[in-house]
DNA sequence: GTCTATAGCTTGATAGAC
DNA sequence: GTCTATCAAGCTATAGAC
């Protein structure tokens, strides 16, 4: 970028989401933050108030951006396919590909921040209000489009289903090179585009197969199920 | 359980698993943890090293017993089913059952340890190190298996789809309740029944849709996010 | 094995000068 | 808007008495 000094709270939204991205939220100091932003360490205090209003600043700045562009796509696939709703691949789609864009080719700040949403989304203390705070009004959008595309389907299958869909997508955001260990190499974790290829068939396929489980339809899917194999091997059982 | 007092050693562990897996590794003290513990601060120095030392056993732990009883379950599988190898439901089943079960009945204690996996697994600094010393041995055994039940299977399927099992898997392990939120209290974070219930069919069609993909050319390039970019509303292909 | 004591720093937050 | 100065508290780690 320009050489043009940026805007204080500019400089702190940067540093900060560069190092929390690392180290999280207790793992960063707000004097390592001002020190990496060059500036002095009364400003976060004076642009932010405390150190949790600049971590949930660093993260609006960009959710913000983001769900517009999902919600766009959502529409777009929306009126492509209209009278009919869209292929779950679609909505999919319009859920992750705008996030993964981002985060392979946005540059660093993007994936500094895609990196704390990972850490938020598994947080037992953050995990529930943040998110929540952050994104849930557009997964909304997103489980009602789900639920136009799987007619018939269970809501709470929808909800797990989409459960799965964030867990995946936010490990994905993580990019900790541990896939690199355990493939020799073979993938590796900032290859988003591998990723996004896989990611679309691999959770349209677990959507419908929980959805259609134990629907007894004449008409038949696009494709078959196949019936799960019962594997307790201990004889216990997981279902209360 | 026994009136009778417990080990210095597990007592720290205890509680500093307790206290890591609402806070994480930066989140706690080293003085809050022998304070839960009531036992002195000088002692985890004495018994465990550093405070990273003690993270690194809090997780050794359970991660040994664990993984003795998920390779039990996926030789047990191999058993009945051979000379065929068992059907991908049943090695996926032998990878999370015993986890969902000890988070669903184990006690306090392996919950606390399965939320600081979660975090773990999610974080860029512990996550591809830490991770691949407690499970990488393990999952190498697991990917083999799926790799005799998927024949043909292209490697990067493999290991990708087991990616986003894992994510789906830890992100399970947080409990943060966010779902509650989503769904208005349908589903609950704390009812990892209905996760297995759901997860194993979910995971095994999605390995089976990518690694049955024909073979499939180089991808398009991708698209801008703007308006008139098409957004794949067809599902033939996940490339936007 | 346990505890006292402490070294040597760092923490988040802010009051008040300019 | 920025900076100096400071606060009260907390931090990890350890040496040395018992």
């Amino acid at each position: 970028m320009g050489k043009a000094k940026r805007p204080t709270p500019d400089r702190i939204l940067d540093a900060a989401e560069r190092l929390f991205a690392v180290r999280g939220f207790y793992g960063v100091s707000v004097r390592e933050i001002t020190s990496a932003a060059d500036v002095d360490v009364a400003l976060v205090n004076y642009h932010f108030g405390s150190k949790l209003d600049l971590y949930t600043d660093v993260l609006g700045r960009r959710s913000q951006l983001l769900n517009q562009e999902r919600l766009d796509m959502l529409e777009q696939a929306r009126r492509e396919s209209h009278p009919k709703p869209p292929a779950i691949e679609a909505v999919i789609n319009a859920f992750t590909y705008p996030l993964l864009n981002r985060s392979a080719r946005g540059g660093a700040g993007w994936k500094s921040y895609f990196a704390i949403i990972a850490q938020v989304n598994n947080s037992p203390e953050f995990g529930g209000t943040l998110m929540s705070q952050q994104f849930d009004p557009l997964v909304q959008k997103f489980i009602d489009a789900l639920r136009d595309s799987l007619p018939g389907a269970d809501d709470r299958d929808i909800y797990w289903a989409y459960h799965f869909l964030s867990g995946a997508l936010t490990l994905t955001f993580a990019e900790t090179g541990r896939i690199d260990n355990l493939s020799h190499g073979l993938c590796r974790s900032s290859d988003l585009d591998s990723v996004h290829e896989r990611l679309v068939p691999y959770v349209a396929a677990g959507f419908r197969a929980l959805c259609q489980r134990g629907r007894q339809r004449a008409a038949p899917p696009r494709r078959a199920v196949k019936r799960r194999s019962p594997a307790r091997a201990d004889g216990q059982t997981t279902e209360g």
